[in-house]
DNA sequence: GTGAAAGCGCTAACAC
DNA sequence: GTGTTAGCGCTTTCAC
């Protein structure tokens, strides 16, 4: 093998592949030239299996989530991820967790298969996760909610934030009769993005009674435009918690036959084809996906060799003024 | 460890865990009690080890493909691919190819990091794949361009088939003038669904001289709606190659005053977000992605298993009507 | 700094 | 049908 070719023991080129830092430079030179030579790629279970590592990272997908995976949020992420992971030594396994049997996805991760785990969440119940990050490192994309998450790896964006700052604008531009269009109440960001909506909202002095929920998609969007129309309440400025959910409601704006902005002024959260796409274009709050991704696994990859990271990394968002204002 | 709970060898053990056909009944029911107490989970590294299988899948997706990840299409194919192997023992690994080095996919393929590989295929040059299928289990997800692409294993729709019925609605409804925005020529659906609007519109005696390429995006679906206006021949009837690339041709017919389907008539392929909430929604050929996926996934996995399966399996495509027409 | 030897936890012949 | 015996291909003490 490489070790007779480059004239040392197999120890010296493990030592070489694994840069050890006790090796000649002459060892390294030829040990590097011999591997070249024969095209050596080592075994990964072998390694793995002596080094105790797996070279593995897990990115859980709860299978509720999973449905949610044609939002283009998701696939930013991941990408985010793996092109991070992509120069590293770590492999990235796609898990999506079985909401019939939870259990099998936390054995496959306690059973030493991978080296730490991203856990993308949207829903409460991902908190069962919480616990395995005593076990393994764990970092969580999105906050998730609950009471054992307060000392969670976390990389987030602050929606409370984001939300203050898309409302923020409808009132800088003179609306004063505003609503909102949450997402669901048991997911983190539909809980702060309704809470950003408030504070900004109360701050102004409005009101802050005309909210109905969705589900983020836009179908949902739809639905909770017209249950909002339907209160004949007359607005003029509305802030949805996703553009998906956005390109929904301007669906049952225009069914409804009012314009935007000229009638409903809108905000949403989210940079992606529905606000960039939708007629008018929607005055957003982007959320820089694909750094999330990175900044996830870059955060997993320092946890797991030891490294002092901080808990909750907060990815800055950005406001992009478009014509639905 | 199990073996001495159970009473029996380790060997046994690995028997049962294996589900190998030479074990009696009691020996299963004491080694299944016996890895319940415990909870014992086998290594994967070391049964990887001995037993010269990784029980790993690779999905490979270009680097190029992954710019087009927000692509509902992928994660849709990847939900599929994913859903349908959480069941099996075998888990998946994402690669995002790199162009700049793409040695280094084909060397971790080679190494036998993986038993086999998913490769989500939408560019010319993915055909460097194909060779490696002699090494290695391969499918393609959609056809792979090029010569040797003949003996590859594939799962794909009928592109030609599927634009040939969309262009054919049009003409059945009376639409005489058409024209198409295709998608890019490098890829098999971009030349396929040209084909197949050649096809039709010849079929039915028409002028196929309208074209303009676009880059399956809602921009660049908007450039060529553009083009095709600006050469100032009146169409009727329009099949768009993609649902996203038809959204940014609505926005552009739009801006010309023009009405849908009043003045021209929409076909499109795709059923996603896209077809089911333009103005007006599409009429469209579906493609049933998330059954791709998991075709593609079962057709691996059986040809680890050394089964015999056929080269390329079609997934079929449906029809839905809307209200462009 | 380098080599020798001892496993990592499992599967796979091989005898029984 | 079951146990015994060897490894799978690496990393890692431990001497030197």
């Amino acid at each position: 093998m490489v070790a007779a070719l480059a004239g040392v023991s197999r120890s010296t080129v493990s030592r070489v592949v694994n840069s050890s830092p006790k090796v000649t430079q002459d060892a390294i030179v030829a040990v590097t030239r011999a591997i070249e030579e024969l095209g050596y790629v080592p075994n990964r279970a072998a390694r793995s299996l002596a080094s105790r590592r797996t070279l593995t990272i897990a990115l859980v997908i709860p299978e509720n989530t999973a449905r949610f995976f044609a939002d283009p949020y998701f696939s930013s992420v991941i990408q985010g991820i793996a092109t991070q992971l992509s120069p590293t030594e770590y492999t990235l396994t796609l898990l999506i967790a079985s909401e019939a049997d939870p259990e099998k996805t936390r054995r496959y991760l306690q059973a030493g298969n991978v080296d730490g785990a991203i856990i993308l969440s949207h829903h409460t119940d991902d908190l069962s996760y919480a616990q395995l990050a005593h076990t393994l490192p764990i970092v969580f994309g999105g906050r998730p909610t609950g009471d054992e998450a307060g000392d969670a790896y976390v990389v987030d964006v602050d929606n409370v934030d984001a939300a203050r700052t898309a409302t923020q604008y409808l009132i800088d531009h003179g609306r004063t009769r505003l609503a909102t269009i949450a997402g669901p109440q048991n997911m983190a960001p539909g809980i702060d993005r309704l809470q950003g909506w408030r504070d900004a909202a109360r701050g102004a002095g409005l009101d802050v009674g005309v909210v109905e929920a969705g589900d983020f998609s836009p179908a949902g969007g739809a639905e909770a435009m017209r249950r909002i129309l339907s209160r004949g309440v007359a607005i003029d400025g509305l802030f949805v918690a996703s553009a998906q959910m956005a390109s929904g409601a301007l669906t049952a704006l225009r069914e409804a036959g009012l314009g935007v902005p000229g009638d409903v002024a809108i905000t949403t959260i989210d940079d992606d084809y529905f606000s960039q796409n939708a007629m008018p274009p929607l005055t957003t709050v982007e959320q820089p996906t694909s750094l999330q991704g990175a900044t996830l696994a870059d955060t997993l990859v320092r946890l797991i060799a030891g490294e002092h990271v901080q808990r909750v990394t907060i990815v800055p968002t950005t406001l992009i003024e478009r014509e639905s204002v």
